[in-house]
DNA sequence: TTGTAAGCGTTATCAG
DNA sequence: CTGATAACGCTTACAA
């Protein structure tokens, strides 16, 4: 069914029925024969032709590192409410960590095209860089700082400060902290930098013993926690950069005598649902992360349909959970 | 930059240039001045045009009631590999549960057009069985039953009956169940329906005083289960329909009293990884959700692809975790 | 208001 | 093997 046979159905021209289809100059009486047309045929049209000759696809690629991550699934929560309310599709793809992806799935997008792009950073390499600035459709970095491109952010550094402060606070506690690569900027170098910052504060320097590097899964905060309570037998708090990891400082805990268990406390980021609703809960920082999805889909359909030209970066911000 | 002006370039007809890209015949000759205009320019063929003239979008649409749900995290994981990796794109729609929005978004879809659909299902209605049945390209149903479309779909009947026995099996203990709405088959009927088998085998029926009705949530999950505590002083085990809803009764029973909170257990279905992880543990079961999602996309493709015309209603097994 | 016709960037046919 | 050329279904000057 194309647009040449619902015009000869009613008797009209093509370019007529175009414009019944787009809102321009028709007359009643015509109106209410392509109505009629299109009704008996159920006829739609065809986004492609349109596409092409239009070069409006209303169509957002994502790139995300994965889905099975509650603060990720928050965030594309938020993008697809909006993409949906602005009547934009989502193209998704998921790259399992693998930074280099990244790249390759934006030029796709950049090529097929879409009309923008929304990367869920990771870790924002030189040619990621150099891409933001060459490339053709606009692009908003989302959980991530660039100087190179719009983005929204979280305030991992200010939150991670404050949290080292609150939990060094009174007496001087034995903490130990477990990080995620530096390469990830907003979770590895931010989070861990504010935190050692926080205790400096506090008069504490995190030592080298006390401090663990984790991978973004339950399994490898767990070895990583176990690794630091076997060797320290004193600990009072485990810090971790993600609630995920958390999770498994939590189960590595579990393992240990039920005096020390209940000593020892453990903290995250991410306000989990989970962790927040069962055994004793843990303080954690509560990010907007839906937020997040929705200030940067809007920033991207605002640059795409008003041209807006004016850089920028979106920090958000935080919210203790004290347990 | 279109292949007009690549074939310029090189100094051959728009023609060569796409059998060069498609893999038809060109000289070696003319091929290596192909791909040094392509290299140097950088060129890429629009997809748009491309989709036009074929018919062939290489595009999937997926209907997903939410992403913040581990489970449907997962599918979704499974899903988006699968299509990567076939180099199929993945435009994804999100509902938030509502279930006419379910129709809008497939038929749009199948108008887009896109070469096929996955609903990961929730409610199935006669309008849906409609949409099916008469629907223009391929469909695959995720975690639902339908007889109606090619489907993949988990034990949700099986694994509850067997959980139920497990749990009641030895001395006949005081157990409560939550569900959530039976218009969802798989969640709300095959779950309660299993469950209740279950419990009958060995001698129990569920009273109606130990039933709750709740939504999909935490918050939901708590509610149902103070209830239930509030009235019934010697419960044993309570058992839910999803572990989101296993996270709001364990909520609620952090504030029972300590001797009565360690007596009572919660059970849940679908193994995510945090319940599993933090405080106790709880029984739970564990379904394929990557997997379904993996085997549905490889379903859809292989009908794409290979235009296979036989049914297909795919059962997925379980396991259940014991705590 | 309306219709005609020229593209948008590909691919497919068909005659060389 | 190669190159014209005609679609694919739509929008948009432009002329009427």
């Amino acid at each position: 069914m194309t647009i040449k046979e619902i015009a000869q159905l009613a008797q009209v021209s093509s370019a007529a029925v175009s414009r019944y289809l787009n809102g321009g100059y028709v007359s009643e009486e015509k109106k209410e024969r392509i109505r009629e047309a299109i009704e008996k045929t159920g006829y739609h049209p065809s986004a492609q032709a349109r596409i092409l000759r239009t070069k409006k696809a209303r169509l957002i690629g994502v790139v995300a590192p994965k889905l099975s991550s509650e603060s990720i699934a928050r965030v594309a929560d938020g993008i697809g409410e909006v993409l949906a309310e602005k009547q934009f599709q989502m193209l998704l793809t998921v790259t399992n960590n693998r930074s280099e992806k990244e790249l390759e799935y934006m030029r796709l997008f950049e090529n097929y095209p879409v009309d923008g792009i929304i990367l869920i950073g990771t870790v924002i390499s030189k040619k990621h860089e150099k891409f933001f600035e060459q490339s053709k459709v606009p692009i908003v970095v989302l959980g991530q700082y660039t100087d190179k491109a719009n983005c929204v952010y979280h305030d991992d550094y200010g939150a991670a400060k404050d949290l080292a402060g609150r939990i060094a606070g009174k007496e001087k506690k034995k903490i130990a902290y477990i990080g995620v690569t530096r390469d990830d900027r907003a979770v590895g170098q931010e989070r861990e930098d504010g935190f050692r910052a926080g205790l400096l504060e506090a008069g504490i320097v995190l030592p080298e013993e006390l401090y663990g590097l984790s991978e973004f899964s339950v399994e490898s905060g767990y070895r990583q926690a176990k690794a630091i309570l076997e060797k320290n037998s004193d600990i009072d708090i485990i810090s971790c950069a993600t609630d995920t990891i958390a999770a498994g400082a939590m189960e590595a805990l579990k393992e240990c005598k039920k005096e020390r268990r209940e000593k020892v406390k453990v903290t995250g980021f991410g306000d989990n649902q989970f962790l927040k609703a069962v055994s004793e809960g843990i303080t954690t920082v509560h990010f907007y992360y839906k937020t997040s999805g929705i200030k940067a889909a809007e920033m991207l359909l605002d640059i795409i349909e008003e041209g807006h030209q004016v850089p920028i970066r979106m920090k958000l911000g935080y919210q203790i959970m004290e347990h």
